[in-house]
DNA sequence: GAAAATATTCGTAAATTTGCGAACAGATTT
DNA sequence: AAATCTGTTCGCAAATTTACGAATATTTTC
């Protein structure tokens, strides 16, 4: 049993990678990255799933910091939380830049 | 009960993102990409985890097309995909690269 | 103020994930 | 060929994830 705990950069990594792993919340991340205007109701129209798991996805979402919502009743308005979503691209550009492996390294 | 299912683009994001979606895993692929000489004991060693849970990772990654491993017995050798990393990296590149909120978009 | 519209929360079920030790498999060394 | 080294697979337990319908809360409209 090694020694060598992870890093807060690796667990911030992991928890944006994390939230992005399902293909619903990619799904309304796109749909949020490409518009104004996105109420909650229109994010299910999207969706091939039952409004109440459409909730917990944006839940998840909310939770990691890639989006945000307001309500504007009787609708709630969801859209990207630009810094957070700033800090993700940055994180994830840094990782998939470093790669020193060779052409013939494996395989 | 809306429509529309998922493209094949964001069914293969999240597949990359769930692969990332854990610390170890992260640690892994930076591990990876820092090297030449990856041996599964090498990787072991760096991770406060035990050997069994080690190659259950390793085999995610290596279901998710972004790791390789090669028999050198008695050893095993990993090392990335490289060319699923650069896949990965645009796909994210471009997922990240268009967002097109404003800045009082929302809250 | 009753009815309708919007979205979250609750309760539950099924599937998946994470983690470990023990057992196993294959190659090498003694 | 027996012991050793290296890593995977098995079997299991606990926790988390995914999904849904029903119930609930809140606001608006009639």
């Amino acid at each position: 049993m090694p020694a060598k705990d992870y890093t807060s950069e690796q667990e911030m990594t992991a928890r944006f990678a994390k939230a992005m792993g399902h293909p619903a919340r990619i799904a309304i991340l796109q749909f949020l990255a490409s518009r104004e205007n996105c109420y909650f109701g229109d994010i299910h129209e999207e969706l091939p799933i039952a409004k109440a798991t459409v909730s917990q996805h944006l839940k998840e979402l909310k939770d990691a910091g890639l989006i945000q919502g307001e309500i504007q009743a009787p609708k709630v308005r969801y859209c990207i939380n630009r810094e957070n979503w700033e800090k993700a691209r940055r994180i994830f550009a840094a990782f998939f830049g470093k790669c020193s492996c060779k052409k013939d390294c494996c395989g």
